[in-house]
DNA sequence: CATTGTGAAGTGATTCACAGCA
DNA sequence: TGCTGTGAATCACTTCACAATG
């Protein structure tokens, strides 16, 4: 009983949601059955990994013959929580928060948009399809009456800790962060950040120190990892202990 | 002389990326030095793992004092590769591909983007502020031509992995890839994904275990980690092994 | 003497090797 | 026989502990 539970890692987690996304797929096509060779394949992972994830939470296939399907499918969507509808929230309604408003793919997971929010008023009291924007003013009013899940804040790097201090007093319960920032939530607070210049910036090294030693650069799902540096302009590496 | 380089992982790379921002922050504030302990508490990390991630390229930093906040800075840029202009070009003109078109952090930090691509013929040869948007039949053309380093692809995913082959086939030497869907590309070019829907579902992960014991689900820094997994709904689980 | 830089230890994630089972 | 499930081994990342030094 002291025994502590396993330690499911982010890692696991976002490789779970790929298998589930690529069982829908194999879904829509009719397919009955997968082994855990072919999950892996067509998520460039290996298989002793797509086993050793979904054994955190239980054992779903049968030996010799792989995976069912559907039933895969069903209890990812159930690990992962994503058998309910989660309500949002976007705050700063540019470029991101548009995008988001009409992300299709969300939608389709059950992540329900309820409202948009900027100070804009151009933006504000307009709609975007079934989507209405409101002005931040609202911000606790909506979070608190709907009890809003997830606030995603797409505001800029200079109002996005306010944003979020908002969200957390008004009582939202976890926060999707496009700002180029780190936003300080409580613990209690799950947080994740999307950040499309880091992206960026971690292809410049892979380009820049291409030199013989090409690698993949990750294919998102685990930390990855590659030899050789940038030299130190600095001179004074290497010199190091001389022992 | 056989003792390999140092191993840099992703999450080193991006943590340079944050402590490069902190800087040109701090810079822009006329802070001339800079602490470790201060750097990691602005980007929610340990002050040793700052000084461990610099570590591994040169030493830049005076004992007792700190690091030069000008210095420092030249010197991540020079790491990560963005003491140069990297060439871009976006490939469907989506919500997510305009908004990249006008990203003004991404234009700061030296990448330009050269041209938008799409089939849509509303929106070929429009332009976008002085971004030209082309027909995706002109790809090969420019990519050719002009040499561009990164392409990103803001297309459907299920034209994602045929534009990425093209991409490839055009001498594209690195991609960023917004489709929900993992590409297929040869292990010397380097690819990061950036999947809206998949961090959404680690939100929704955390949520729904939030039991007891809610934690951090990380600060986009490191993996992060915690107890506690969805009890399996399929009774085979924990019978296990009865020893 | 405050703060950096770094081997070594500790912690966590992935992979191996194979037992278990349909 | 073929594929799953998993303890043990390996590999990678973070943190500790402390020597080095401006």
């Amino acid at each position: 009983m002291t025994r502590s539970e396993p330690q499911i890692s982010i890692s696991t987690i976002r490789r779970l949601a790929l298998y589930h996304r690529t069982l829908e797929r194999a879904f829509e096509r009719q397919e009955a059955g997968i082994s855990s060779e072919e999950l892996a394949r067509r998520n460039r992972v290996k298989s002793v990994q797509v086993r050793k994830d979904l054994s955190y939470f239980g054992t779903f296939g049968k030996r010799g013959f792989g995976y069912s399907v559907g039933e895969l499918k069903d209890e990812l969507k159930r690990i992962i929580g994503i058998n309910r509808v989660w309500s949002l929230i976007v705050v700063g309604i540019g470029n991101v928060g548009r995008a988001l408003l009409d992300y299709a793919e969300a939608q389709r997971l059950g992540f329900r948009i309820i409202a948009g929010f900027d100070i804009d008023p151009r933006k504000v009291e307009s709609r975007h399809g079934a989507i209405r924007v409101l002005h931040l003013d609202r911000l606790e009013d909506v979070v608190g009456s709907e009890g809003i899940d997830i606030g995603v804040v797409t505001v800029p790097a200079s109002s996005a800790q306010d944003v979020c201090d908002r969200l957390i007093r008004a009582g939202i319960r976890a926060i999707l962060n496009f700002a180029p920032m780190p936003l300080q939530v409580p613990s209690h607070i799950p947080i994740r950040n999307v950040d499309m210049s880091i992206e960026l910036e971690v292809l410049s090294f892979f380009l820049s120190h291409a030199a013989a030693d090409a690698q993949e650069a990750g294919q998102s799902t685990h930390s990855g990892r590659r030899r050789s540096a940038a030299r130190p302009s600095n001179a004074s590496k290497k010199p190091k202990r001389l022992e």
